[in-house]
DNA sequence: GGTGGGATTAGCT
DNA sequence: GCTAATCCCACCA
């Protein structure tokens, strides 16, 4: 297990959203440390994006959008929620990689009291969700995901990979720009039932 | 199993 | 005023 390189974040962003994935959220809180697989992301572009935020130039609020890339950019979202992302791009470009679900490694008890819920598959399948459970909050905005108390590092995977549109975006429903691990049963919006029938393939094909 | 509304704040028109 | 890169719960089938 190792770390990112900067050059990492500097990459098309469509790429270093699909590079992500497989990835290892690390963060250290006061109660320990919580761990947890990247497995769901979405690409937030420059150009022709109007769903980006940063497509309307720099505000007060995506101001770290166009910061160097390899940091956090944390923003507040319907008056209760975070949602955590990666800055990509050289600097002032405003280009970011929105992480959307984990799969929980490590401190799940820490994140089932963050989150107030007993559920594994309820902890971290959603944007909001991991910012809960990891103590994501505006605090961390524009941190540096190389070192500190939230880094990201590379375990060599390389997972199979399926595209869709982006979750809860009216503009450009045509571009496929959310990613995830396919078959993964912690990316966002699956099913109970679904869940259920991975989890039993899943013992199935190991046994 | 699926859907519709409420919570609650910042930013934009 | 309205909407938003969301989530949860009550309610219906």
């Amino acid at each position: 297990m190792e770390g990112l390189s900067r050059d990492f974040f500097l990459e098309d962003t469509r790429k270093v959203a699909k590079n992500l994935l497989g990835k290892i959220m690390v963060r250290n809180l006061p109660e320990g440390k919580v761990r947890g697989k990247i497995v769901e992301t979405e690409a937030y572009l420059s150009h022709n994006d109007p769903a980006c935020h940063a497509s309307r130039g720099k505000t007060k609020r995506n101001e770290m959008m166009f910061g160097p890339p390899g940091r956090a950019y944390v923003y507040f979202i319907y008056g209760m929620y975070y949602c955590f992302n990666v800055v990509t791009r050289e600097k002032g470009r405003g280009e970011a990689v929105l992480v959307r679900a984990l799969e929980p490694l490590e401190g799940i008890d820490i994140m089932k009291e963050r989150r107030g819920v007993e559920d594994f598959f309820n902890l971290t399948n959603g944007p909001g969700k991991l910012c809960q459970a990891l103590g994501i909050d505006k605090g961390l905005n524009g941190v540096d995901l190389l070192e500190g108390d939230l880094v990201i590092l590379d375990r060599g995977e390389k997972p199979e990979i399926e595209a869709s549109p982006r979750v809860g975006i009216r503009v450009a429903r045509a571009r496929l720009l959310r990613y995830y691990i396919a078959g993964n049963p912690h990316v966002s919006g699956i099913s109970r039932s679904k869940i259920k029938e991975i989890m039993e393939n899943k013992g199935a094909t190991q046994n």
